[in-house]
Parts: structure tokens; sequence; C-alpha cells
DNA sequence: CGCGAACTTGAGGCGTGTCAACCCCTGTGG
DNA sequence: CCACAGGGGTTGACACGCCTCAAGTTCGCG
């Protein structure tokens, strides 16, 4: 592709730009060349949004034309049942991506909420599809981006399918963990963002079970529980209670 | 997009063509245009591979390469543990594609097995990438069958995570059932293809589990199960069982 | 400061797992 | 053609992990 195409656009209001987001490491725009990062500045995201606490981004069957980059904040996504059952799917921090569950039929599959404050950027997914297709190493990334989720998917089947209260716990707060500290932030004292009853609907068990394991995880010693403050004490106690469903 | 760029290429011996498959219209390359159908020929798709029953199409870690489009046949994608413990993460038949899972890491993230004689054809991925970004329409399908994929990891996640045996296996032969639909098959009259321990590890269950509520099932005069040859003789009484469930 | 939501803990029940026996079907070899 | 072996499937008895229901405490926010 040729370079001159990535003409830098500078704009004097230019407030949302990736190239100087502290997340543009960890979002989308990952392993694009600092050309690159600024042909799309203002093009990928040309909108932030707020979300209160307890605010949809979007529901299940609301229009799809948009996907959602975390900037700052944590969502759950969640798959509603008529009859009040509810199934949490994910949790998103900085820098996950929102939204695709709607690709397919251009409307969304599920609700994203927001758990605290939080801030997203858009995308326009129209703009997305143009630059992709001009932009190879963006294409890849979005390629990247989802197949992770797909396999995030199959992992959390595995989790649900065969795993007992404690493992599922456990393998939350890792995965957890690491997600954090891969932001920055310490991979063993975890400040959750969600309920008991938000981490028993993901992991497909009652408040009361989840409550009862982190009780018993923390009577074998490898966390303490204070709250939603979680201090891993033996992350690789947590870790030695998923050998064998590891893969 | 210039027209013209689509010239079509015509070979002599030009036997794996998209063009000409009758799973086109259910395939990657739905919605193509004619003219973008032909350019797309011999290079989407440039070999077939053989997998006999039993036989792995890829394994967890193997090296990605390539995307597969179910030609003929029967897959199963499962995740291994270190035990002995599998998850089966999902079922594929003609027309649906195997590999999305290693686009991340570059390595397979899954199993993929046959469930009897198939074969599939080999989507290269970086000749895919090539044409994404060429032909619009090729890129847009893509998306939409990986946001698919997304959102059926989240139905799945509702069943492991919310749903009792019966209403499980329900899902799972509605879902199968209709699958079979969409490619010319009867809705009742369905051959599984998998063992019950197969079924049994894909909604989380056991052997015995799957075995008795296809007998409670039975008894409810919902549907008559002979060996793998299930009769659904009440679609609307095994859809009944979902409500509430069904988002 | 007070109220409701969130959380913990206990007692008891139920659904599914576990273990075992048995049947059926298929393929194989005598 | 039959005997046999082995995998797949069904069914029963029992156990156990998680759910349900209930009570009580703590936390967080207006």
């Amino acid at each position: 592709m040729d370079p001159a195409v990535f003409k830098p656009l500078h704009h004097a209001n230019c407030r949302v730009m990736c190239s100087s987001c502290n997340l543009r490491e960890i979002c989308l725009p990952v392993g694009l060349t600092r050309l690159e990062l600024e042909y799309i500045d203002r093009r990928l995201v040309t909108s932030r949004r707020k979300v209160p606490r307890g605010g949809y981004l979007y529901r299940a069957g609301d229009p799809f034309d948009s996907l959602f980059a975390v900037w700052t904040g944590f969502f759950k996504t969640c798959l509603s049942a008529t009859d009040g059952r509810e199934q949490v799917t994910g949790f998103q921090m900085g820098g996950e991506l929102l939204g695709l569950d709607g690709i397919d039929t251009r409307r969304h599959a599920v609700d994203a909420v927001a758990l605290e404050d939080s801030q997203v950027c858009v995308i326009r997914y129209e703009e997305l599809e143009e630059l992709t297709g001009e932009v190879g190493s963006l294409q890849q990334q979005l390629h990247r981006i989802m197949s992770r989720e797909i396999v995030r998917g199959q992992n959390v089947m595995l989790l649900l399918g065969s795993m007992h209260a404690e493992e599922r716990l456990a393998a939350f707060l890792l995965n957890l963990a690491h997600r954090l500290q891969a932001r920055g932030f310490s991979a063993t004292l975890v400040t959750l963002r969600m309920t008991r009853e938000e981490i028993g609907s993901f992991l497909g068990l009652t408040v009361e079970t989840v409550s009862r394991s982190f009780s018993k995880l923390q009577a074998q010693g490898l966390l303490f529980v204070s709250n939603r403050q979680i201090r891993i004490t033996d992350p690789l106690g947590l870790r030695h209670l998923l050998d064998g469903v590891e893969t």
C-alpha cells in the first residue's frame, strides 16, 4: 500500500484520537504503525459516549451500527430469557470491544450494561469496514479480536460444561487478574466490579454457591475476601486447582 | 469497485469452484454476485482435503494457516483437558467454517474431528485476507460468519449455564433439525452423527443423563428414538419446553 | 443515619453424577 | 453360519454437589 495515502489529518479540536490513547497497545489498533495510526485517527473513532452505572450501552434487539471500545469503566454482556433468567456472557474492561454480536443480523443479540460509570469510543461499523479494506493491519487486528472472542467462548463452555464450582471461581478470578495485570494493575489485589449474583450468572451458579466457594477458597488459604476486594495470596495454589482442566 | 476487475478465470481442469458448488448459498460466499463469485473461484479455494471418520482435520496447538469449509460430512470441535476431560464445543455440517479459532494466535485452539468420512475446502488464510480487502461483500460475509459464531457461543453459555438436562437436549435437537432443514433435509427425521457421549460432552451432561433425557422426551410423546434415528413427532411441544428460556 | 440491596451461612431437597448390570448392534474370524 | 468381542446405549440404585429456602448480618448509598 502506498505510504503517501497515510497523510495524517490534523485538526485543532481533535480530542478523540487513537494515536494518543493510552489503550492503543491493548485496543483495536494494536500493531499499527505510527503512519497508519494517524491515518485512522478521526475516521475510526468519531465520538465517545458516556454510560452511567447500570445504564445500557445497547440492548438485545437494538439495531446495530457501531462497535464500541471500552475506554473507561466496566461492562457486562448478558442474554436475558423471557422468564427473567439471565445469563451473563462476559465482562469487558478497558480496551475490549463490545458489539460484535450485532454484525451478523444487524441487531444486537445481547444486552451490554455498564457496571460503573463508563465511557466508550464509538466505532461506526460502515467506516470500520471501509478502513479495514484500506489498512491491512487493521483488518488483521479485527479478525484476531473476533477469533479471540470465539476462543473465549469455547473456554467458557469448558468451564460451564465440566468444572466444579470452586474450579469455576478460580478460573474466573485468574482470568480477571490476568487481564487487569495486562492493564498495569496488580495481579493479586483484585477489586470486583460485579455482584456475586452476576458472577454466579456468568459461572452458571447461584449466589449462595459463589459465596460459599469464596469462603472455601479463603479457608484453603488461597485468597482473602473482603467484600469486593479479593487478595490472591497463593496464585500458584489457585492455578493448581485447575491442573488437569486447563489445556 | 471497478467491475472490470472481476474478469473471470476459466481453466479446463477447474474442479474446485465456489461458483458451481451447491453449498454456495449457505457457505462463505453467500451474497456475492455472479461476477464476484467468478473472480474468487480458483483463488479462495485451491484444494480439497479428505478426512476419514475419526480423523483429525487439525489439533489444538497445530500451526494455523487455513480455514476449512465443510463440503461433505460432519465434524466436531473439542477442547481436551490434560486429565482426559473433553468439552465438545460444536458440531459442524456442510457449508460451515472450521478453523476460526486459529486466527488470533496462529495456532489452533481446539481439535477438529470428522464424525464420518468428510471432505473440506481449504481456504488459505493469507489469500482470504487478500481477497476480503478486494471484495467488500466477501469481507462482510466473513465478518458475519465470525459474529454468528460469537453469538452461537453466547447461546451455548445460556444453555450450559441455566438450562436443565431435558431443556438442553431439546435445544440441541431443535438447533440440529433447523440447520438440517436449511440444507434441504427433513426437520423432523434427524439422524445423529455423534454418540451419546459426544452429545453429553457438548451439553455438559453424562451419557446416562443424555440417555435418560431422550427416554423422558419420548415418554412425553415429543419424539421417537431408535438408536441414532430421532423422529421429532411434536416439534411445537419440544419448542414449548424452551418457553421462558429462549430469548 | 437509615433503608434496601448485597452478602453470608445453615438446613434440607433435588437433579444429575457415579457405579454397575445388562442389552443391542456390528464387525470379525473360525 | 455361528461364536465372540467390543463399543454404544439403556436402566436402576445410590451418592453427592449444588440449588432452594430461610434467617441474619453487613455494606453502600441517598
